[in-house]
DNA sequence: ATCAAATATTGACGAACGACTACATTTAGC
DNA sequence: GCTAAATGTAGTCGTTCGTCAATATTTGAT
């Protein structure tokens, strides 16, 4: 599943912690953090710290992967990194 | 790749940065944060914001994922879950 | 080596975090 | 319905966030 917001984030968490039947104070000890940060969490409150939310996938087991959008080909070439690269300053023209 | 810590995080955003040729201004501008706030990022620092990661990681365009582990062949029983639900307090045998 | 850009660090400040306590509301078994 | 557990809300408190401004320090091209 594609996490786009932390609402898609928050309900991915409380489905998994229902389907293993966990209340919300049992993730909360089991992630290190308070039954108040929990609910918040699955509230999808935006500001929640990144390392409690690691923590808590943790404690899922729900593994939170990034697949690099240019994955080039080894070796290949990558116009719009030439172009971006020179576009940065006035290198040439301009 | 798997995230399953700040500094993995950390790691990818800085390295997608540069491949595409971005100072941390630009990339904060895109983003809509402060500078500090992608140094601190790019530093690893723990308490970030989630929503700010969330949106970092779109103006990088890196996608984030999340695969439930449990996905269980639809409508098939799911043994440890059922296990855990009569577990979960003394239900029956205390 | 020089010079400018990029990156990192520091201090200040208002705002908000996360933990805790206590209380209200909802949910689920009997 | 009744009851207890689970979930949600409100208030307080110490701490730290994220932003800004100013100042190092590092990096990279010439």
């Amino acid at each position: 599943m594609n996490i786009i917001s932390v609402k898609d984030l928050a309900i991915l968490i409380k489905e998994e912690r229902k389907a293993r039947g966990w209340t919300q104070l049992e993730l909360a000890e089991r992630s290190g953090v308070s039954r108040d940060w929990i609910i918040a969490l699955e509230q999808a409150k935006p500001s929640v710290e990144l390392a409690l939310v690691l923590r808590t996938l943790k404690a899922l087991n729900l593994p939170l992967a990034i697949n690099p959008a240019s994955q080039p080909t080894e070796g290949a070439i990558n116009l719009n990194d030439i172009l971006n690269q020179t576009r940065q300053r006035g290198h040439e023209s301009q």
